[in-house]
DNA sequence: TTAATGAATGTAAGCGCTTTCATTGTCAAC
DNA sequence: GTTGACAATGAAAGCGCTTACATTCATTAA
């Protein structure tokens, strides 16, 4: 409360030692002794002394901060990610800068350049598709780097994610298997991800004959639940005797069973609905819909282990890593009765 | 590309003038005459040369970090201003720093702390309940403050936001007004603005003599759909005869709907449900459910454009906002058929 | 006993900017 | 032709830390 903020020489003079040894207290305590760094927290405590994090950056030419480029800060998506991302730097003391490509690999670049030139303690991407000179910058960025949202063989360094093309295809494969023949596909804002996703159920379908390019319907928009409603009413006005729908997420996928329910289509009788992503919510609508389940905050919290155990010179024992995902069946599928 | 990061001194070297004509031209281009002016621009996009910030903080003594402090990440209604307060703030070209207190107030305290300490160009905090301490270090902080999420008398510096009571007040009212008197009271995660939710609610009972605190079911856990069917199972057997809920928020009231339909309780005949947030799927339910619409992401747009022009020096019309709120009404408070 | 060793600490030179103050040059007014 | 005012620029002193290197001192080995 006294007046300015207490510095690192304050600190030192109060202590009766230098300020680089207080210096040393702070970043490499084995190196001072015992008696010495006690006498230091404790004036350190008294003095609510806190560092400049300006003046530990400048002079040591690295920070605390972890740098993080998503496509997107509507995509809710991004939200259990990122929420993972904040709690573990959280507690590991990083900083978090957050920065928005909106999907476009020209920003990605310049933001790229921004943080590299600020020396970041270590890089999150998202996605495996970043333009040549992103992926340069990246590889030269002098930190760890580890991209996420997706699984890859040539990662920059290190990656975390799970594959949108199987899930896709599991569960386009189950609907299959359930007796649906005409499953449709319901795409909003088709970035690399929906992309795979897209191939994913195409793949599935073809492997069965059952493939019909009609039957994609897309939209450049963001997701929305309403939009969901919508591209099933565009879906249905095709008159192509789609049976089910794939949707690219659960917003779509929850629209969709609302807008079967204003039109009195039996789900899963009349059709059948899947989602992507388990959000909450899938467990309890009525039906309980079907959904490929994603670890998106786990994703996030592994990424940032992933990264500090390298800034920290920790061994990572796997640079890539494959969270998977599962197919949570549920009612909206069920046009065969459930085997009891 | 070329090995290292430019620094001024090399645009200054390049082009032929000092060090503080390059930082004058970026900081205030209006003193440097434009010849000088037009010759540093060119070299520093020819040398992709990007200021160090950390080295611009320890100079200045300020920097452009605003920081913001939110009780949780995991609510989406936060996610919503977050969202509002990113999407000014990059295009201001000022970088956010995130904090969670985790519904703390000593977890408040000593972020402030930090953040004070880091001399921030702004600062955002969530809510009008800080403890003594935290109002303080606001109020020497030392740059401008805005509190968001709530109106109030008695800001610190600015506040925008709106009447949590109010908004209650007039669901709950409108309630009643449709023919609910057994009308409960669902809520998630207490915290003030929950608590200030449930008075609005009790007053607009009380105003009718038609309160029961027994209607009245809450639990610490953060709101989610699920427990939104959980709660009212937990109500229903009460058997306390409720026709009608008033949910702390949208989450809840789906949840409620979700389970209303599981039970064959016919909404809204049989019993009336409102939300509060009106999150874009309400309005697609079936039926489609009454909510309390907030402004969350022009909240967070909002205050920053208020901080930034304080920050700037730019006259800040009015420090008090309150953004109002409307009441939705939809299908599922429908009791009395609506007049045509 | 002495030199070598190593642990603990101090000294001082920056890190890359900003900003105060001084200097230079130009032009209008007298 | 001076003088003063003003605009444009430069010189230089930090901002609060970190860290390479130097120093001190207690041990230990020879």
């Amino acid at each position: 409360m006294s007046g300015k903020q207490a510095k690192l020489s304050d600190v030192a003079r109060a202590a009766g030692v230098s300020a680089a040894t207080v210096s040393r207290a702070l970043r490499k305590p084995e190196v001072v002794s015992p008696a010495v760094r006690e006498r230091i927290r404790q004036v350190i405590e008294e003095f609510g002394y806190v560092a400049n994090p300006a003046a530990r950056a400048l002079a040591s030419t690295r920070t605390d901060v972890i740098g993080i480029l998503v496509p997107s800060l509507t995509n809710n998506v991004f939200a259990d990610v990122l929420r993972g991302i904040y709690t573990v730097a959280e507690t590991r003391h990083y900083e978090v800068q957050l920065a928005n490509t909106r999907y476009s690999n020209l920003e990605e670049e310049n933001l790229l350049r921004v943080f590299v030139g600020q020396k970041p303690a270590g890089l999150i991407v998202t996605g495996i598709d970043q333009s040549p000179l992103s992926r340069a910058l990246l590889k030269n960025a002098g930190c760890p780097v580890i991209q996420i949202m997706e699984t890859g063989d040539d990662p920059v360094e290190m990656i975390v994610g799970f594959s949108h093309r199987k899930g896709a295809y599991e569960a386009t494969q189950h609907l299959v298997c359930q007796g649906y023949s005409r499953v449709a596909f319901l795409g909003a804002r088709m970035d690399h991800r929906t992309q795979r996703r897209l191939e994913g159920y195409r793949d599935a379908l073809q492997a069965k004959g059952l493939f019909d390019e009609r039957l994609i319907v897309t939209t450049p928009r963001a997701s929305t639940v309403t939009l969901g409603c919508e591209l099933l009413a565009k879906l249905l006005d095709k008159d192509l005797g789609a049976d089910a729908v794939f949707c690219n997420n659960d917003d779509l996928a929850l629209g969709v069973l609302f807008e079967c329910q204003r039109r009195r289509i039996s789900v899963p009788q009349e059709f059948g609905i899947c989602g992507f992503n388990d959000l909450e919510m899938m467990a309890v609508a009525n039906p309980s819909i079907t959904s490929v389940r994603t670890y998106r905050q786990e994703m996030g919290e592994r990424a940032v282990r992933m990264l500090i155990d390298r800034i920290e010179g920790k061994p990572v024992e796997e640079p890539r890593v494959d969270l998977g995902f599962e197919l949570i069946v549920r009612e909206s599928t069920q046009k065969r009765p459930r085997a009891y």
